[in-house]
DNA sequence: TTTATGAATTCTGAATTCAGAGTTCTAGTA
DNA sequence: TACTAGAACTCTGAATTCAGAATTCATAAA
């Protein structure tokens, strides 16, 4: 008999509803967070909301806006930096730590997803590219074997979908990842974790510098 | 003018009382957490308190018992190897990135974190040895001019801090880790920030492995 | 004596209500 | 016309209330 799972609360629904209205734009920078509004809007009371207002405003999407409640944090330049230096870090514990475990590591398991990205990338659905990409990671995490990797990383995701988003939305040609992608599954099978975390962080730093120039271009 | 702060939220309040029995051992691993026990101990409502325990949740502090709420997280020693394998890279981060802003270090506010931790340490105190050390990591994090390092660490220093205070409980003469913090203060003021983020990831892993010793020695 | 059934209790999630702080709008004055 | 005082409104944090689900306890039957 499997368990069951407990459906989940109103605060998570909210929790995710509100997440996900911002990375798709419906909530931009700096727009005013109104309890009511939104608790009318999702057709519940302010309670949950309230509860997952707390929990975003932790999570550092929503910061307070003292005497008018919260609003959404902006994505300037400084912050998307900011955001892709604390990635780097994380990826690079991560990556090596998979390294380390290169004996669970699965060559079907990568090659589906190598597929997936490539395939992804060559019928420029942003979409499919974004979703490869975080599927990419996340096997990751999970060979990495440290619980708190994904949960550490959830809002820095959010925040990195938000400015993939952004950025692939108008670029016709975005640039491929998945040569990188493969140079660290690579690292990571043969089991040497200096060089995968090494690479992880460079791979991360590349990315930052090429979506902080799109987005400077754009203004 | 300086900006005011703002009173700190009952939820706030009540976050950091219940994590400090936690820490002190008030409240043992498998505890069953009841809203109105501490809502009344606290003399406030339930609602805060809920509030507070949602985000303990999100921590890991805390966690499901389904059909009997919430009880205490046990500190299983993965866990918080998990732990301190993220703090040692974010620390990483905040460190190099601090020693990047070397312009900006404040001799003067270093010497007194110093010398309260000195004093803190030589005095014997858990709760001031515990608040020195998140004082001198914070000034850290302010330097690093990164302000996700802050919630970023947040839930890892809840752990954190519970793992210190059980082993600070019981130790006669705890390890004191100054004079790290010294060469590490060392390297920021002197702008070396290879230097500053090997020390750093050096210190927290001597950290981590001092702490899981002992938590091992007690069961 | 052990087991099963149902009532009572306990506890939580969510809704509703209340009070206070801040902002905005309006009117009056210089 | 520009500025200030004050009323009205808006929004939030917190308290209280409500409803439902799970556990526990008591009782009856095998």
């Amino acid at each position: 008999m499997k368990t069951l799972q407990l459906a989940p609360s109103l605060v998570e629904q909210v929790h995710k509803a509100i997440l996900s209205d911002i990375a798709a734009g419906q909530l931009p920078s700096g727009a005013r967070i109104i309890q009511e509004q939104i608790a009318q809007e999702l057709g519940v009371s302010r309670q949950p909301v309230q509860q997952a207002l707390t929990l975003l405003r932790k999570e550092g999407v929503l910061q307070d806006a003292p005497g008018r409640g919260l609003l959404v944090a902006p994505l300037d330049l400084e912050h998307v930096r900011h955001m892709y230096d604390v990635r780097a870090v994380i990826e690079g514990l991560a990556f090596r730590k998979a390294a380390e475990n290169a004996n669970r590591f699965s060559a079907d398991k990568a090659a589906a997803l190598m597929r997936a990205g490539r395939k992804a990338a060559s019928a420029s659905s942003v979409a499919a590219m974004i979703a490869a990409d975080m599927a990419f990671h996340n096997y990751i995490y999970a060979l990495s074997g440290n619980p708190l990797v994904v949960p550490t990383m959830e809002t820095h995701w959010t925040q990195a979908q938000r400015v993939m988003g952004q950025v692939l939305l108008r670029e016709h040609k975005p640039r491929d990842v998945w040569d990188q992608h493969e140079a660290l599954l690579d690292a990571v099978a043969s089991g040497q974790p200096e060089l995968a975390e090494r690479l992880a962080r460079q791979h991360i730093t590349e990315a930052a510098a090429f979506m902080i120039e799109r987005l400077k271009a754009e203004g």
